[in-house]
Order: C-alpha cells, then sequence, then structure tokens
DNA sequence: CCTGATATGACAATATGTTGTCATTATGAA
DNA sequence: TTCATAATGACAACATATTGTCATATCAGG
C-alpha cells in the first residue's frame, strides 16, 4: 500500500512541526517573544501588507494575526500607519524596536539553521523540501476542492 | 550556507504541517472528531496505558492529553479501568462507540493516504521521512540538553 | 448615483496546547 | 520503616488559532 508509506511520512511531518515549533519559542525567547509574533514580525518588515495580507501570506486566520498584531502594536513593536488605498485597513509597519527584537531572534536562528543543516547535505535537504512541497500542492488542491 | 537549506526545510515543514492538521481535522470531522481526539483514541485503542503515558507517546503536555481524555470519556468513547499498578493513574480504554467512531475515521483516512500515496514512490516518501525524522532526533536531543 | 459582492476589523465562542502550582500516590534508598 | 524524590491528576492562567457573526468600507457594474 503507497498509503502506509504516506500516512507514517504525514505522522512524523505532525511531531516535526511540534518540535520546530519548540526551537522556534527557544530562540525568540531572549528576544521575548514567540514563534507566532516572530512570524508577524517579519512579515511587518517586509511592509506594505495590512493584517488581512498578512494573515492570507501565513495561511492563517485573519482574526489570529489581527490579535497578535494589536499585541505588537501595544508594545511598539510595529506600528499601523494610514493606507492610502484603504481606509480601514491600516499598514503593519515595523518600528525600530520591532526590527531590534527581530535581529536579536534572526541572529540566533541563522546559528542554529548552520548547525543542524551542517548534519545534512543540501541535495537531502531539498530533496525532502521537495516531497513535502508537493504534497502541501495536493493538499491545498484538494482544501479548494471538494474537500 | 547548509543553514538557508536548512531554513527552508523548516519553514515547509511548519507549512506542510498545518495542512495535515486541516486534512486531518476534515477526515475526523463525518465521525464528530478532530485530529487531536483522532490521535487520544487511536492511543486508547492501543490500551494499557495512563493518560501520562499516552501524552509522552504523542509528545504532548500531560495536561493537554488529560482534558482531552477527560471530554472523551464524558461522551463514553474511551472509559478508565482501574490500574493494578497505581491507583490514581487509571488505564485508558477505548469503549465499544469509541471503536466504531475511529473504524469511520481511519477508512477515510486509509483511502485519502492511498490516493495522495499514489503520486509519490515509496522510496521518495521514505527517504523524506528519514530526513524528517533525523532532524526530530536532534532537536530532541537539543531539548534535552542546553536547548 | 445605486446596488450587490467582497474585504476588513471587531467581537465572541470554542479548540488546542503550554506552563505553573498543588495535593496525593508510588518508588527507591538509607 | 522512614524519608526524599518522582509521577500523577486536578486546577488555573495564558498563548495560539479557528469558526462564526456583525457593521462598515471598498469596489465593480449597471
Amino acid at each position: 500500500m503507497e498509503g502506509d508509506a504516506f500516512s507514517a511520512f504525514a505522522i512524523t511531518a505532525l511531531r516535526l512541526a511540534g518540535h520546530l515549533t519548540a526551537a522556534g519559542d527557544q530562540l525568540a525567547k531572549p528576544a521575548g517573544q514567540t514563534s507566532a509574533r516572530w512570524q508577524v514580525l517579519a512579515a511587518a518588515r517586509r511592509g506594505g501588507m495590512s493584517v488581512a495580507q498578512i494573515a492570507r501570506t501565513l495561511g492563517l486566520a485573519r482574526q489570529g494575526v489581527q490579535r497578535l498584531a494589536d499585541v505588537l502594536e501595544s508594545e511598539g513593536l510595529i506600528a499601523y500607519a494610514d493606507n492610502p488605498q484603504h481606509q480601514r485597513a491600516k499598514l503593519v509597519r515595523l518600528t525600530e524596536d520591532g526590527a531590534a527584537r527581530l535581529g536579536v531572534i534572526e541572529i540566533a536562528q541563522a546559528g542554529w539553521a548552520d548547525g543542524l543543516g551542517a548534519a545534512f547535505t543540501p541535495a537531502e535537504l531539498d530533496a525532502a523540501r521537495a516531497v513535502m512541497a508537493r504534497v502541501m500542492e495536493m493538499l491545498e488542491a484538494g482544501e479548494t476542492a471538494g474537500g
């Protein structure tokens, strides 16, 4: 059964994601952040996006990102800027404080990724990533279609 | 930089997991369940495990599994059985109702996995899974150590 | 200018999962 | 047996994320 190999693949992927999220939380912790906030800060640095646009980019529900963004705004790490294109949909901008926090996280992340990546060949990682990406494409196609 | 390949791998893995969880929720939905409940039901079928042991098997916090198990017990899908080895740590057992629900889910899951798995060779899936498992082992080692 | 469809933010309810704390129960060493 | 330690379940607080609903704002077509 191909299904058995695929099921094992899926179970491993889910468990791996749990560990990766935990690792991301540890990387973001010294900056007083979490994986989820880190994602929003990184999106804010790109700039020119509203909360709803960021949510679509991250593949998350609009409301969840809105909550995170409101917290980050109250802490001064991001700011809402008027959007000449849309009165309600303010643009999310990274503040200087936010950029400093994000920098701390990304320095730690780079060292972490280098350390773990050294145990693999780029070909191994890329091949695995390609399989994951193909699965993801198939799942996305199924989601928009029949479910 | 190996780190770049690894970072791309990690980001893809996290996004894939989101899609897999969503797919699991869809598979479990006809049985009135979710991915998380399905996991606990499957563990209950193995039998002979307490809530804390199930939590360790799934890599989740004891308290979260306890909450799910209490809900499933109140719905009659699992039952707590006395544990001769431990007065407080009751053993989790799947009821007939629970087995029926789990069966519905697993029939759907088998078809789903066969359909998606058909697009890949077992060698591709196993190679990708092996890389994910190696990453997971390294992360687990790092968590228990200085992580 | 209207009108309907869509996008957006606000709010609420719920699900999942974590961390922390506490009392009780096992376990193992002295 | 006694005592320190670990394991367990109960409870609370919080973080993350989803779905649903609503009012308002924007946009595309007539």
